[in-house]
RNA sequence: GCGACCGUAGUUCAGCUGGUAGAACACUCGGUUGUGAUCCGAGACGUCGCGGGUUCGAGCCCCGUCGGUCGCCCCA
């Protein structure tokens, strides 16, 4: 190519896209190992999976409507042609930014073919249009899991969703000596109280400074509440109900409240299995989807808790009336799955998998040779082990290609006839005549 | 949406009070014949995010713009 012609190729620089995130083959083995293991516990509990399109129509988007709408609607992408002329009429097409409204309009349009209680779980990319940042994305995974029931659902699935997460969350690899921790609040207890002490305005710009509680100082707290029409006897009442350190002595002043702490002394009672502090109690999470209202949950580093939370949840008496003319009400909770995995693996804690799945890079030592190194991978790979049939070239670009990808193996087939086939281990460097067909990793 | 900071080779960065670019790592090849990580040698790679302005002259100064990082808001 003449030097006219190469610097007339323009180069567009490729630049990653703030919040979207993407990884190198070494960190994306690692993210399908959670991908794996996180399965495998939601189906050790029966749940099955769905995916849904990434896209659903703007009206079910919008169906949620509520006070919470507004807000979302900001975060919504909208996927819509280039070239789209004025007078296309098609739906608009929202990408999702939940995995919950999509479960509503499936479960509603999918009605007489599921079986109720619907226990699923669906671990899919969504988007939300937020400033990215530590921990936050605008394309990222969640893992959910909700059950949902006709009219009724029993209150033990409300117990049910922070065990299944304690045990994925305190098993993943990379996990090991993280502190986690799942607060575990019910919304009937808030909810009841404002009604107690008739508040009636600001209610959710209250929720949210009683949520901030534990980042601002006292000061501010009591005079952002009083500036939200709060009196001092109401704050203090509030205050009694939130930093109860034991449920039994919650003070409870109408059926509301009763009920809440009753329901919330349930769950808790049947995750006294869990070790000492995993699942608490915690009166101050009020936040969430306003479609919660009963149990909620939030789990966050406890050592880090303003890393935000890495799984939240809730109850919801009633999850597709929007949709259908039936009650249904279901709990849910979900993984933040690239929070989580974006904060172990910026700590170097993800287990070190290598750049590649190979278990054994098969030297093809010469062209003619050719034929003996391909039957061998495949007696290998029948045999269950992972073969990559080396591209060739010198023995020692090979080895080194190997080394590089981290596969921990290195078999010469023979290189004439008669010779024996022989395996080396790259990490201790030891070589050995070894059988295609007998040998195994511990030889 | 608001605010702070930043933008030079693939990557991490250096570049003196303005005089037209460097290092390290990574990459490619070589150090003969069947063996990696080290070592040695060679090579390739940048219109210094983009656009304008000031200047004899700008990576360096000014303005704009786009992008990035981190806070806030909100949330996983």
């Amino acid at each position: 190519m003449s030097d006219n012609k190469k610097q007339k190729r323009r180069i567009y620089k490729p630049k990653s896209i703030s919040g979207f995130p993407e990884w190198l083959p070494e960190i994306r083995r690692a993210e399908q190992v959670w991908f794996e293991h996180i399965q495998k516990v939601f189906e050790s509990y029966g749940f099955c999976n769905i995916e849904t399109p990434s896209v659903e129509t703007l009206d079910t988007i919008n169906a949620k409507g509520g006070d919470g709408g507004a807000d979302v609607d900001k975060e919504v992408y909208i996927l819509e042609r280039l070239h789209k002329d004025e007078s296309d009429k098609e739906a608009r097409l929202a990408l999702h930014f939940d995995q919950t409204i999509p479960l509503a309009r499936y479960t509603a349009q999918h009605f007489n073919d599921l079986v109720f209680p619907f226990k699923r779980y669906q671990m899919q990319r969504v988007w939300r249009g937020e400033r990215p940042q530590a921990g936050r994305f605008r394309e990222f995974y969640q893992c959910d899991i909700d059950v949902i029931n006709v009219d009724q659902l029993p209150l033990h699935f409300d117990a049910e969703m922070p065990a299944i997460i304690w045990e994925v969350l305190s098993s993943l690899p990379g996990m090991e000596n993280e502190n986690i921790q799942i607060r575990i609040s019910n919304k009937a207890i808030l909810i009841g109280l404002f009604q107690h002490l008739e508040i009636k305005n600001n209610i959710s710009e209250i929720t949210r400074i009683i949520d901030k509680k534990a980042k601002t100082t006292e000061e501010q707290y009591v005079k952002s509440m009083l500036e939200n029409g709060l009196n001092v006897k109401q704050i203090e009442q509030i205050e009694d109900v939130i930093t109860s350190k034991n449920i039994k002595d919650i003070p409870y002043y109408n059926n509301d409240m009763e009920d809440g702490i009753a329901e919330l002394s349930f769950v808790l009672e049947q995750l006294s299995h869990l070790p000492e502090g995993a699942v608490v109690a915690d009166l101050s999470i009020v936040r969430g989807l306003d479609y919660y209202t009963g149990t909620v949950y939030e789990t966050v580093f406890n050592k880090d808790p303003s890393y935000g939370s890495i799984c939240s949840g809730g109850r919801y008496d009633d999850l597709a009336s929007n949709y259908i003319n039936k009650k249904l009400p279901g709990v849910g909770i979900s993984i933040g799955f690239s929070r989580l995995f974006d904060c172990i693996r910026a700590k170097g804690q993800l287990p070190d998998l290598g750049k590649s799945p190979a278990d054994i890079l098969m030297i093809l030592p010469s062209e003619k040779r050719r034929k003996t190194a391909s039957q061998t991978a495949r007696l290998l790979r029948n045999r269950g082990y992972n073969v990559e049939l080396s591209h060739g070239g010198k023995i020692k670009r090979q080895l080194a290609y190997a080394q590089k990808k981290g596969i921990a193996y290195v078999w010469f087939p023979p290189f004439e006839d008669g010779l024996d086939h022989e395996v080396k281990n790259m990490n201790t460097s030891e070589q050995k005549p070894a059988s295609p067909n007998e040998w195994s990793k511990n030889d």
